[in-house]
RNA sequence: GGUGAGGUAGCUCAGUUGGUUAGAGCGGAGGUCUCAUAAUCCUCAGGUCGAGGGUUCGAUUCCCUCCCUCACCA
């Protein structure tokens, strides 16, 4: 019987458990539950990561204190979690608890004695007001390359381009309002470089990270792994490093080490018991963008104190939704708990499993898709194979089933696939679990519509209970593999059928001739795809397509019709469409774009407002030529859009499947258009 | 820009340690049973396996180049 810890990577608080978390909650779990019913002794901890500044900021702006804002905020994660049916060991927590300093303050201290952690100064921005020093996300200002208004201090979402907070144009604390100042302080660094060779020993082992991760980490092995930052000044919500004063450990410090405190506060105190044994695998999973501090610093702090390594980090891809990244102004960033108003959340980890496999790839959760998936597969599959039996067993035979029939091929056939399928979770292929199960059961389907029991019960009801009884067994035994990904379901079934919890011993085990099934109950419902789709409430109309970039001209091609329908336009008043700056423009001379087939890059004479140098997608129907001197129309005030072959700022407008530019012929370039 | 991963039927994916006609589910078309949650079952898709080149008797599967997509860049 194997010891296994697992721990999904703790959610920040400062916001609402999203779709996204779920795909990792989701895996976790399954996983938890298939290791449960393999026999396997498993602990599962998540809690909250609790700290850093846009916690306590967040916290600031809310009027409360920042311990408040994180507990309220972790509230909401547990109750989410619940709702999709993960649950964690000693429930869950948080890493602002005493246990995680004092373990925080174990593997610093120990860092610290065996000399690997050093200090020097560090130039920042730093609030005059209150003397807070402030992390590029909390400085705005003016992008030094675009001009782009109100940009973070790290990049600009406008052009692209990255710089450091100091290069800004008159910048602003977020906070206060206030123009930060330059100033030098101490910080604490971690050696990583310490550690390089032990850590490329460690990453190197079998099972410890897919290759295509590990290919990835090479690189920074071979460009030398930097000092790690882990101090913060005060005012920072966050432990105080011992002996520092006003210093705070780096929310990236402690954040892992919640798995250790989270361990000891589910075990009653018996976290060496997790952490010492090396007999115990540790399973962490992660989304790939946190896969720096899972395989680097992590493991570096753990080795400093002996504690056992991970046996593996397993990363999972990220989640996009119809097809695009999750997006507010879209309205498809979805909240774990809006979308079970509009879904049962089983269905949800059903589609999750059956679309998650062994590689780390990038999921997609497609409405149309998932609600096809789980009403053709899991419910007019596997769980009509129940409802296609039980109640004809109990008209032909009082509800007893027969003897199974261990030579009938079906059952030999079935008992051979399904016995696959624990490995396969263990793997972490789950979609490979859940096809194997959906592939046996349309076989049970193909026995009854074959054999037709309703028709052979007029003659020969011994027989009719035969059949049915094998493909009841098969339905059940689909379902008892598949409890780790639908487990309400499947208890449901447990009590209807009568038997005792399905384990992987058990699972395929024949129903007792001697016990009489329970009467039919519904398993589950089918889902509805409008239902589904209204989840999607769009806060504003969808912004208009910027002048068409290559990849997503060729995107449009290929996708015959939105995967959402895409909502009508909302109305809008003549404010809100005098926003849009509309301006007749002269072009002044226009030039095939290098490199791409379809752009045509023009300089626009706008009058008093200058030139302009746009991108049109125009070429496969406009030569440039037949562009230069006639006056266009274009928006003006369209934010500028990096693209590959430099920036666009503004767009022509054009009609028609093959784009005519819209003429504004006799207007006086700079003209307002209304 | 650098690095990594990927590009297989309308959609979601499987597969090929290089080899006869590249598969499944869904959607779509037609038919069927009627036990069942308008469920089941049968038939129908001819897709340049991203493009080009190379290695080979033979490549979708190996190598190179290019295009495109996604992610990460402390």
């Amino acid at each position: 019987m194997a010891k296994v810890l697992v721990t999904p990577a703790l959610p920040y608080a400062n916001g609402a458990i999203h779709l996204g978390h779920l795909v990792e909650h989701v895996q976790v779990n399954v996983f938890v539950r298939a290791l449960r019913m393999a026999g396997d002794e498993v602990l599962c901890v998540c809690g909250a990561d609790s700290h850093g500044a846009p916690i306590e900021i967040a916290a600031l702006k809310a009027g409360k204190a920042p311990e408040r804002h994180a507990a309220d905020i972790a509230a909401g994660h547990a109750a989410s979690f619940a709702r999709y049916l993960c649950d964690y060991d000693g429930g869950y927590g948080t890493t602002h608890s005493e246990l995680n300093r004092q373990h925080a303050e174990r593997i610093y201290l120990a860092l610290k004695a065996q000399g690997h952690i050093t200090r020097r100064e560090v130039e920042q921005l730093q609030d005059p007001t209150d003397g807070r020093w402030l992390a590029d996300r909390f400085v705005k200002g003016t992008c030094p390359k675009c001009q782009a208004k109100d940009q973070y201090g790290d990049s600009c979402e406008v052009c692209g381009s990255t710089y450091r907070a100091t290069e800004l144009i008159d910048p602003k604390s977020v906070i206060t309002g206030a123009t930060p100042r330059l100033a030098k302080s101490e910080h604490i660094f971690v050696k990583l470089g310490d550690f390089a060779d032990r850590l490329r020993a460690f990453l190197a082992h079998e099972g410890v990270l897919h290759a295509s991760q590990r290919h990835f980490l090479e690189r920074w092995f071979e460009e030398g792994l930097k000092d790690w930052d882990v101090s913060r000044d005060g005012p920072y919500f966050g432990f105080n490093i011992p002996g520092e004063g006003n210093k705070f450990f780096y929310v990236w410090l402690d954040a892992p080490i919640g798995y250790v405190s989270l361990t000891e506060h589910a075990t009653a105190g018996a976290w060496q018991a997790w952490w010492r044994d090396p007999k115990v695998a540790i399973h962490h999973f992660i989304g790939k963008d946190i896969l720096y501090f899972h395989t680097l610093f992590w493991p570096a702090m753990l080795m400093a104190t002996g504690d056992t390594l991970p046996s593996a980090v397993h990363v999972h891809g990220m989640l996009t939704v119809n097809g695009t990244k999750m997006s507010k102004s879209r309205g498809t960033f979805l909240n774990a708990d809006d979308f079970a108003e509009v879904c049962e959340p089983q269905a949800l980890r059903y589609y999750y499993a059956a679309k998650l496999g062994a590689e780390p790839d990038d999921i997609d959760l497609s409405f149309e898709d998932f609600v096809n998936r789980v009403n053709a597969d899991l419910v007019n599959n596997v769980v009509n194979l129940v409802s296609r039996t039980v109640p004809q067993l109990h008209k032909v035979a009082g509800g007893r089933p027969a003897p199974l029939d261990e030579r009938d091929p079906v059952v030999v056939a079935a008992r051979a696939r399904l016995a696959e399928v624990p490995a396969l979770y263990r793997a972490l292929d789950f979609a490979a679990a859940v096809r194997t199960v959906v592939e046996v059961g349309s076989v049970a389907n193909k026995l009854l519509q074959d054999t037709a029991p309703w028709d052979v019960a007029r003659t020969d009801p011994e027989r009719a209970r035969h059949i049915l009884t094998t493909a009841l067994w098969v339905g059940k035994s689909c379902l008892a593999l598949l409890k780790p990904v639908v487990p309400a379901l499947v208890e449901k079934l447990e009590g209807m059928l009568k038997v005792a919890p399905f384990t992987f011993d058990n699972a395929l085990a024949p129903l007792s001739p001697d016990v009489a099934i329970g009467d039919y109950v519904r398993l589950f419902e089918r889902l509805d795809l409008k239902k589904v789709q209204s989840v999607v409430k769009p806060t504003e109309p969808a912004p208009a397509p910027l002048a068409p970039a290559k990849g997503d001209q060729k995107k449009a091609d290929h996708k015959k019709a939105p995967p959402v329908e895409a909502p009508p336009p909302a109305e809008i008043g003549i404010d809100e469409f005098l926003k849009v700056e509309l301006r007749a423009a002269k072009v002044v001379s226009a030039t095939a774009v290098e490199g791409s087939d379809k752009l045509i890059a023009v300089k626009l004479d706008v009058g008093p407002l200058g030139t302009r140098d746009i991108f049109a997608g125009l070429r496969p129907h406009v030569t440039p030529d037949a562009l230069v001197g006639r006056t266009v129309v274009v928006v003006a005030n369209l934010a500028p859009r990096k693209m590959k072959f430099g920036t666009s700022y503004g767009m022509m407008l054009a009609a028609g499947d093959v784009p005519v530019p819209l003429s504004a012929e006799g207007a006086t370039p700079g003209d307002r258009i209304r």
